[in-house]
DNA sequence: CTGAAAGCGCTAACAT
DNA sequence: ATGTTAGCGCTTTCAG
């Protein structure tokens, strides 16, 4: 692999001047006759500047790294591709840390071990957690390295540098949605974690619902995991429900939860949307193919990736970390999942 | 950030043998006194190594990299899995490159720049090609960069260093399957690409078909590209056939493709699996959520990606590339879109 | 307009 | 058992 220094060599210049015509040095003041001879040897020989000499030198990576919770989950996949397309198009490479994989892998311990080693080692200017249920005092720890740092789809109290969507305002189309419909007995299958996006949404739930001027019994409201299971399971106390007692809607906080809440009902024995309505926040092209095809509220997802890099940007040329809500508007994607009553 | 120096100055050692100390340099030979000194200091000044600094040195960055088309297709998170889990437990990071990213910022031309910078510019110390249908062209091309490669779910000729599952067994009991249930009558849906993938999936098929004593007509034979649309467009030709010159089962090559499929047949007025009988390569948890539930091959792709991460780690410790053969059986899930005939 | 020199933080061969 | 030295490949003053 050739170096600076041979190429250097070849053209018959110093290496110093050989860096400034390739990196096109704004103090240029090179001769266009040396320039040449430089690039002409710079392409004989397939020159590549080295990034770990650049990077040590510069004290830029020009890599980013992400922190996300699994690659798997079909709710997550458009954050990672605006997080991706931003980044390439910025010309900006990203190391992917999957904390799944790391669990399957080794154990918490090594988990935090790799994290801080990734914001530590030099090998990243900065770092987008995309890890909503990543504890808050891990967030702080990472934030008190002093490396740009931004917080994908939540927020920790004390750190700045975060984008999220317009949570609440989701949550109130969905509930408006349903209100729509008609439905007047909405129940609200929410996240099972402490974190700001889950109170978030059900706060939006919380509102719209009220501003319908309706109550919510305290037995339509449960919780679980994002995931098949955890929507399944959280599903089962309502199924039980006498039917009289139960709500007629249902407004589920996650995508993957949403479809594990269409099972739950189905083996409950109840027919979505005859004697159920679901709708889910946050949209996937598979929604369109499910039994029944799930209505849903598409969320900016894509943009929210994107704008963090760009933050993650900013922050590493030194600007403040910005808290940015994206405000493009949340819409219903109405499918076979609700009707009215 | 402290550095070695700041450590050796503080234990008052040489950097030196701070580095052994830390490395637990086989040529130990440090007294227990000085190394307790060492460490202690490290730990005050939350030492850690800077990760470019040992790279230029040692020429290994323990990172590896990772190109894929796209990180939203969930017929190939599996794979994604393997690789990030099995990178973990080697302690390695991985770059990925998402190539639908890499089209959506900027056109073909970047992309290949930004490949050829990552193998080229010392950042990783080999790389995981999990893209079937990248020009085999580019992929010769990478090869000759000599750098440590690893092909994932597809061969290129002239490249060694590959792993693959059984494609030729998991179409065979895909059809076997069908011929159990006691379909004569099968089509089969393949990927519309010219790869060493598409060929062997291919290739099952017909080797099944014709041990079962069966001969498909060639109109039971289309392709498409292993998405949505693909496996909608493809189907078309099929369900515009006279009843009595149908298929009564089609095996589609990709999962996603097969969940297009579904959609095309349903649309042309066809039912699932009363008409016709589907069954998919590639499995995945929402399969059984799908309307209807969709009968797959699970194929061992989690394997696949780990030990595309064991070749390469094998391959940049110098041995000669491998070509595996993932041997772990596939595996038929039965769900609602196949039945008896 | 170009070269010389220093140094980013680390490791490894060599010396003592 | 530890220190000295050189250098990985690059950028960036500073000279000239």
């Amino acid at each position: 692999m050739a170096t600076l220094k041979d190429v250097a060599r070849l053209a018959e210049v110093d290496p110093s001047t050989v860096s400034r015509v390739l990196r096109g040095d704004p103090v240029q003041a090179v001769r266009p006759e040396t320039r040449d001879r430089i690039l002409a040897a710079s392409q004989r020989l397939h020159y590549r500047p080295n990034a770990l000499a650049r990077g040590l030198r510069t004290r830029r990576t020009d890599t980013l790294g992400l922190i996300i919770p699994s690659l798997e989950n079909v709710g997550f996949s458009e954050v990672t591709h605006g997080i991706q397309a931003a980044a390439a198009a910025a010309g900006r490479l990203v190391v992917v840390v999957e904390a799944e994989a790391l669990e399957r892998a080794g154990g918490e311990g090594d988990a935090e071990e790799l994290y801080s080693r990734l914001i530590t080692d030099g090998r990243v200017d900065g770092l987008i957690v995309a890890f909503a249920t990543l504890d808050d005092h891990l967030v702080t720890q990472l934030a008190e390295r002093g490396i740009p740092l931004v917080l994908v789809n939540r927020r920790t109290a004390g750190v700045h540098g975060s984008v999220v969507v317009d949570d609440e305002r989701g949550s109130a189309i969905a509930i408006e949605h349903l209100v729509g419909l008609g439905h007047r007995r909405i129940g609200y299958v929410g996240l099972a974690a402490e974190t700001d996006t889950a109170r978030r949404r059900e706060h939006g739930f919380r509102t719209a619902v009220g501003a319908a001027g309706l109550t919510p019994r305290s037995d339509w409201i449960v919780s679980g995991a994002p995931t098949l299971a955890g929507g399944k399971g959280a599903v089962a106390s309502i199924v039980r429900l006498d039917p009289s007692d139960r709500p007629t809607a249902l407004f589920v906080a996650s995508l993957l939860g949403a479809i594990g809440v269409l099972a739950g009902i189905r083996e409950g024995g109840l027919q979505v949307p005859d004697e159920m309505s679901i709708i889910a926040f946050n949209d996937h092209e598979l929604a369109a193919h499910l039994d029944p095809p799930l209505t849903t509220v598409r969320m900016p997802n894509f943009r929210m990736g994107a704008e963090a890099v760009n933050l993650l940007l900013e922050a590493i040329e030194g600007q403040d970390h910005r808290d940015l809500v994206i405000d493009e508007a949340p819409e219903v994607i109405m499918r076979g999942s609700t009707r009215g009553i």
